[in-house]
RNA sequence: GGCCCCAUAGUGAAGCGGUUAACACACAAGCCUUUCACGCUUGCGACGCGGGUUCGAAUCCCGCUGGGGUCACCA
């Protein structure tokens, strides 16, 4: 049942390329959104400034368009609830931090990093988990007006009562854990800027998320955001927190380990619907047999996050690769041509003075041998250039035919053949009883004089594509340095 | 180390107290075939360990082990 109350926001921080993770993420957020009519949201969590950089945030944006999971509202479309970008947003966190400190729910601390460090050192040394003495909680006006006074700037913090504080987790259930072993914690820097877990709360109830949505690792931020919540006496929206990708020695996904960038992928030659039907079954199964080809579409009509495993998944490259595979061969002859000419212009093949549909009818031949678009020059390169013959290879598949003469033959029986597939396999056919080579010879003499290789794309296809001039011109290149040999 | 999450073949996973423990990728073999690839067929291969509960546990409970996360004025 569509409920147009669903919102859900993607809220990547802008200090990295787009993540494999994130584009998961949003791929969930993107399905819940469509399933429920709903509106999804792009949120940039900007709030640390020392990490910020202006051209993640577009890198960000790009890794989730090439995607092709567009949102309802963001920094660049707008939207009733902006602004989207958090540093843009920093009086409103002020304003709840005001508040919370009036009621006494939060207050000043002065510490310095430096007596924080060495809090922390000493209650390491009596075996006491490190955690915020709450030495500033019940400091009077007179000792905070001294502090002032040195020169302090001081944060704010929430007070922590203690106690089991939970939540419900769409694809976990309850989680809990005893608040009294976690200390005051700071909700706005000395420098006027929320930490995350404050601005994140103030933000998805302005904005109205309905379902907060993100990786395992924020499961633990959980629980003070709730803190908040209750500081703040609002409700709690619904909480999912999605399994952790590994890499394939279990651990971590990091950019040390291969590629986490999804513009990574993109340049390797994996399509968008592969990626996306890839990471949809990472963590999530329809739970029937069957194979695992999705579109946007039919991962929308399947998805439910009940169906989702809470344990971790090794990104598995090889999968991927399959179905990427598979998804190229889904493409029409034309959309891949035109997927493929990047790549082959990067690899200096061709320019932009192409015919496309000549290069839709070499796609067909290679469509079936490629299991990403980055292989598309090594197997395309020989319609674009001439390749080495190789001459001892030929004479090896000649045996004791006489290559001259075979070659000879062929020529004669070509040149007068109309340019098209069935006719140049019809005369080379007729051909071959005359030469007293066996069928296997005969045709891989054919190929490695013509398309200069032993595995190459189907043989009369390929002559069609290449055209009468350069096959001809091969050819005879071939017959004039076999005579020499 | 404390706290939290997780645990079915190499990988992704189905399973929800009684099954010959699905399916997909990978791997192996065969078929198809003028090469390669595609496709098809078959095969290999799993409930981490130990206690309970129960007539009966992959399924429920406890412990252990293992993996991951997190312990910041990062997100």
């Amino acid at each position: 049942m569509p409920n147009p109350s669903y919102r859900v926001r993607i809220a990547p921080s802008p200090t990295g390329d787009a993540h494999v993770g994130h584009a998961r993420t949003a791929l969930y957020d993107y399905i819940l959104v469509k399933q429920n009519a709903g509106t999804f949201i792009l949120r940039i969590d900007d709030t640390d400034t020392a990490r910020n950089t202006a051209t993640s945030e577009e890198g960000v944006i790009r890794g989730l368009q090439w995607l092709g999971l567009d949102w309802d509202e963001g920094p660049d479309k707008g939207g009733d609830y902006g602004p989207y970008r958090q540093s843009e947003r920093l009086d409103t966190y002020a304003t709840y931090a005001k508040e919370l400190l009036a009621q006494g729910k939060a207050y000043f601390c002065y510490c310095s990093q430096e007596e924080l460090e060495a809090m922390r050192e000493a209650q390491l040394l009596v075996k006491e988990d490190p955690k915020y003495t709450g030495k500033c909680r019940h400091l009077g006006e007179a000792e905070k007006y001294k502090l002032a006074g040195e020169g302090r700037v001081p944060t704010v913090r929430l007070a922590v009562y203690g106690g089991v504080v939970g939540f419900e987790d769409l694809v976990r259930g309850w989680i809990e854990t005893n608040t009294s072993l976690m200390g005051d914690f700071i909700i706005l820097k000395s420098n006027g800027i929320p930490v995350y877990n404050f601005a994140t709360v103030i933000d998805d109830h302005l904005m109205a998320i309905s379902h907060v949505t993100r990786a395992a690792e924020h499961i633990v931020n959980t629980i003070p955001q709730v803190l908040i919540y209750r500081a703040l006496s609002w409700e709690v929206p619904k909480f999912a927190h999605f399994s952790t990708m590994l890499n394939e020695d279990r651990s971590k996904m990091s950019k040390r380990k291969g590629a986490t960038f999804i513009g990574q992928y993109a340049e390797m030659g994996y399509l968008p619907e592969a990626m996306l039907n890839f990471l949809a079954f990472l963590g999530w199964s329809p739970g029937d047999a069957g194979d695992e080809i999705y579109t946007l579409d039919e991962l929308v009509a399947k998805f439910s996050l009940e169906k989702c495993t809470a344990s971790n998944a090794i990104f598995d490259a090889k999968k991927l690769d399959w179905i990427n595979a598979k998804w190229i061969r889904r493409l029409s002859p034309l959309d891949l041509a035109v997927r493929m000419l990047p790549f082959l212009q990067r690899a200096e093949l061709t320019g932009n003075d192409i015919d496309i549909n000549w290069l839709s009818r070499l796609t067909v031949l290679v469509q079936e041998r490629m299991t990403r678009l980055d292989e598309a020059p090594a197997i395309c390169a020989l319609f674009f250039v001439e390749p080495e013959l190789p001459y001892a290879e030929i004479q090896k598949a000649l045996g004791d035919a006489d290559g001259r003469a075979t070659l000879s033959a062929v020529l004669r029986s070509l040149i007068p053949t109309p340019w098209v597939e069935s006719e140049i396999e019809k005369a080379l056919r007729a051909l071959q009883p005359t030469l007293g080579l066996s069928t296997k010879a005969y045709f891989m003499t054919l190929r490695l004089s013509i398309l200069g290789s032993a595995v190459s794309p189907p043989l009369f296809a390929s002559l069609e594509v290449l055209g009468k001039e350069r096959v001809i011109a091969r050819l005879e290149r071939t017959l004039t340095n076999l005579a020499s040999v």
